[in-house]
This record gives structure tokens, sequence and C-alpha cells, in this order.
DNA sequence: ATCCTTTGCTACATATTAGGTAGCGCTAAA
DNA sequence: TTTAGCGCTACCTAATATGTAGCAAAGGAT
């Protein structure tokens, strides 16, 4: 239904983390980013980038993160712009994480996902 | 189609960044780490910050993160153990970027989230 | 003992979102 | 005029999230 001052998900403070993690929290936005984060590709390679993700939702993304002006689209393909790029920069520093993390013994979450 | 072994979502490469993001990649996920970064909460409490979640997806969330070690439950309620705090750490920079990045003029994508 | 409250948590029906497949309109080459 | 590749969309089905109600257990007060 959704009535006009009505959000469908997440918070509408309007507060940047908010905003920004509202974005991230969708599925596939942080693959997209990651997988672009120092490379430019089209659709159907970003496909297969991202473990063949439906061109629907690929699309609804790239869609989403070029109106927030972090993707963008030239005759290379999609690409991260500077805003990309510096967000991007951020995950690189997850990734040092997470390699750690995991290392440490952490459990990797695959085997449940769903209760 | 999906065949035995293959995987219901996200890259199961199991590099550990593909890990990770395939977990903050989950609604909510994000901010519930963020919103326990600095705090600990109980179950009310923490739905509350969460702009009011089901307890349903709350639950979940929180189970999950569990069993990954990144959170955990005590008399005070729930909290991030060592390696969510290391992780929340992350997000602060996130939370700096966005500051920026809203500042910088972007578009908060609040008006038109869905397609 | 019995009633409240609060805790974390669950059931269940509904709404929303993601996934998979096919194919469109366009451009450019052959 | 076929062929191929591009970004992108329609369509239907499967998975996930939401909202509401309410559970069992633990404690406190009457």
């Amino acid at each position: 239904m959704k009535s006009p001052g009505k959000k469908v998900r997440g918070s509408q403070t309007g507060r940047p983390i908010m905003v920004l993690l509202n974005i991230l929290g969708q599925r596939w936005t942080l693959r997209i980013l990651w997988e672009l984060r120092d490379t430019r590709a089209n659709f159907r390679v970003l496909r297969l980038k991202c473990d063949d993700v439906s061109p629907t939702l690929l699309n609804k993304r790239l869609k989403h993160l070029r109106d927030l002006g972090l993707v963008d689209l030239n005759e290379w393909g999609f690409g991260l712009t500077e805003d990309g790029k510096a967000l991007a920069r951020q995950f690189i520093q997850l990734d040092n994480w997470a390699n750690v993390w995991v290392k440490a013994g952490a459990n990797t979450g695959q085997a449940k996902q769903e209760s």
C-alpha cells in the first residue's frame, strides 16, 4: 500500500549513515561495489562477476547506484564514480578485517543461513 | 533452477570478504551492528533503535550474528563481541564518509527506492 | 499462591522483494 | 538481412520480510 510519507523499509531519519546502511543492506549492492572497485565491466560481465545475478536485480541495483552517483556508465561499461571509489576504499579495509576474522576461526555461517 | 549443491544466495566462493559481504548484505544486519556499536540493548530496546523491526527478523539476525560470534547476549542485553566491535569500528569510518558524501550534494535516494 | 511485568523468542498470514527465463529495442558489423 | 552484442524489461515463481498476536520463563508485588 504505502502512503506518501510512509517508508517501505529501513530508517528514514535521513541521517547519512542510515541512508548508506539502507543502501548497502540491499542484496548484491555491496557485492556490486566490490566487484567494480578496481575495474569497469559491462552488464553481462558484471553479472558473471556477481555470481550470475538475475539481470532484473542487477539492473535495479545499478539504476539505484547510478541515481546515487556512486556508479556511472560509459563506453567501457559500468564503473565507480569518484564517490563510489571513495566508498569502495572503505571496503578494502573490510576485506583485510574479514581475512583476519576467518583465520581466527570464526564461523563463516555458510552452513546455515536460514532458520 | 538450482542444482543440489548450489546455494540460494550470494557467492559461495568462501573468500572471507564474500562471506562478510553476504552477511552484511542482509537487511538489518548492518543496522543492528551499527546500533550496538557502543552500547548494549535488550531485545525490545534494540527493536526500537532499529526502527521497530519485526521481532521475527530481529531474532533471526541476532541468532545469525551470535552464531558468527559477532554478537552475544548477557544480563545487560545484546552487545558486540570483540570481533563484532572490531567490525563495527570499520563502520565508524563509513559514517564519516557518509556525512561528507551527503554534504557534497549526493542524492540520498530516499525519494525513489522502488522502481 | 495469583496476578502483573518483562524477558527473549515464535507462529502464522500477508506483503514485499529476489530469482530465473525469455526476449525487447538498439547499434554495429558482416 | 542476418548476426551479434549491448543495456534493459516483462513475466511468473520462489524466497524473505513485515505485522500482529502470543508463547514460556523469570521475577516482583499483592
